[in-house]
RNA sequence: GGGCAGAUGGCCGAGCGGUUAAAGGCGACAGACUGUAAAUCUGUUCUCUCCGGAGUACGCAGGUUCGAACCCUGCUCUGCCCA
């Protein structure tokens, strides 16, 4: 298979320029995406693009990954129903050192291939030119006309919100992006999610009259869960990839709930595993689904591969220790089972005021589990608190020393999912 | 510059002087069922609460009224039309 084949294959293709397969089968060819610095973290929305770079370099090509610098100052207006908020330059700065360090951990920049891959921020073409050069030079190629017809432009005139100039302008930003690399890094190939089509065709055009080059680009599609939600999203919010953000136990834990529609889509995007290998777990999975041998598949090619195989060892470990036997007592779990629960949240809790015995509601307050008291009740109402596996069925009951583990421990769960370790000292 | 329309809880959207913390929907969270799945059903969803209540809220600032999301005045913002 070709790297387009394989692409395809994995679902990762949404639109695809005519001439891209053979120009990638003629010669080694330069490609990029861009990343816009909108946090300082990437989230795995981000993990499709950078995956369809990893892919290129794998299949011979040499790929560049454009930090954002100059477009995010400026907006996007693809797929968004009203205009975003500036960013402030600090934050800017401080977003594009996170996602280029982030950037780097998933590709090759050895420079003794030939392939090697390249960062590069727009802003470093962008701070040179004055607004009268752009749009004598850039802005006299594009026709209104041409820019209005886009989807993006489209929607929003059409709808009752309005666009800015500065969003208007976006896609003449971005199309001088790939002008720029191609003429500079004889960068012939875009790649982004299936909302960049506009504005990376507007780049190719501009590349054809201004530099009557030859230039293309294929996109991939924008993931959605079968039941119609936001993909990437847990009740804790987006997805990090920073483990600071999101644990890798909890990394691991995202992919582990998928649903089955989404896994078998997710395994082909978010793994290497070949055509075959994939096939075999999907007959398998549909043989026996409740070993839920997809998720886990899914979940430890993911995790090992965005945060190392220690890390993923870690969360499987934690996993286990409480999933694997849920109707074993809480009390069969030892001392170093509870102390090496990578990346639940720990929380602090002094023994003496257990010894006193403290009421639930204002215990699991207190050590903000829940905001406040009156959220603690309800939660605890609707029967999703549990401590020590067992479900809090009364609002009275007190909290004291002789629910402790070993004398020191609390497990606590808010919901079946989300565990808490309590630590009395 | 002139005219018209609009601004309601995370979002959409009702309400047009008192029974409105504000219908309905979506989303989110939780429970039951299950495979830590999907679908379905049920509960919760402004903040705090000693669960009796209390406090804030319908773009912003004033006013009328016993009482205003609803009426009046000014301002801000958005859309549409005319110049």
């Amino acid at each position: 298979m070709n790297l387009i084949e394989e692409l395809q294959w994995r679902g990762m293709i949404q639109d695809i320029m005519p001439g891209t397969e053979d120009q990638l089968k003629k010669e080694m060819t330069s490609g990029y995406i861009g990343f816009d610095p909108t946090s300082d973290s990437l989230h795995i929305g981000s993990l499709v693009p950078i995956l369809l770079l990893v892919h290129m370099q794998r299949a011979g090509h040499k790929p560049y990954a454009l930090v954002g610098g100059a477009t995010g100052m400026v907006g996007d207006p693809s797929g968004k129903s009203e205009e975003r908020n500036l960013l402030s330059e600090e934050t800017l700065q401080n977003n594009q050192a996170g996602v280029k360090k982030q950037l780097e951990k998933f590709l090759d920049f050895d420079t003794s291939r030939s392939n090697a891959a390249v960062m590069v921020n727009n802003y470093d073409w962008f701070k040179e030119i004055g607004f009268l050069s752009f749009i004598r030079d850039v802005g006299k190629h594009i026709t209104v006309n041409y820019m209005m017809a886009k989807d993006s432009v489209k929607k929003r005139i059409e709808g009752d919100t309005g666009l800015s100039f500065t969003e208007f302008t976006y896609q003449l930003i971005q199309g001088y992006d790939f002008y720029w690399l191609y003429q500079h890094k004889n960068c012939k190939l875009q790649m982004g999610g299936s909302d960049q089509w506009g504005n990376i065709t507007t780049g190719t055009e501009l590349i054809r009259r201004k530099a009557g080059g030859e230039a293309f680009a294929f996109t991939c599609p924008l993931l959605t869960k079968s039941d119609g939600g936001k993909f990437g999203k847990t009740e804790k919010g987006n997805v990090w990839l920073d483990p600071e953000k999101t644990s890798p136990y909890q990394f691991y834990q995202f992919w582990l709930n998928a649903g089955d529609e989404d896994a078998k889509k997710w395994i082909k995007i978010f793994t290497f595993l070949t055509k075959t290998a994939v096939n075999e777990i999907i007959a398998a999975h549909n043989t026996d689904a409740s070993k839920r041998l997809l998720q886990k598949t899914l979940a430890k090619e993911i995790t090992t591969f965005v945060h190392g195989e220690e890390e993923y060892n870690k969360a499987l470990e934690t996993t286990e220790k409480l999933f694997a036997n849920q109707s074993a007592p809480a009390e069969s779990l030892s001392v170093e089972d509870l102390e090496s629960m990578e990346g639940v949240v720990k929380v602090e809790f002094s023994l003496s005021k257990l010894e006193e015995g403290t009421d639930i509601i204002s215990f699991l307050a207190e050590i903000a589990i829940f905001p406040s008291k009156g959220e603690a009740r309800k939660m605890l109402q609707n029967g999703g608190v549990s401590i020590n596996r067992k479900k809090v069925e009364d609002l009275q009951s007190v909290v004291n020393k002789s629910l402790l583990l070993h004398g020191q421990y609390l497990l606590i769960q808010k919901g079946k999912k989300n565990y808490y370790l309590v630590k009395a000292n």
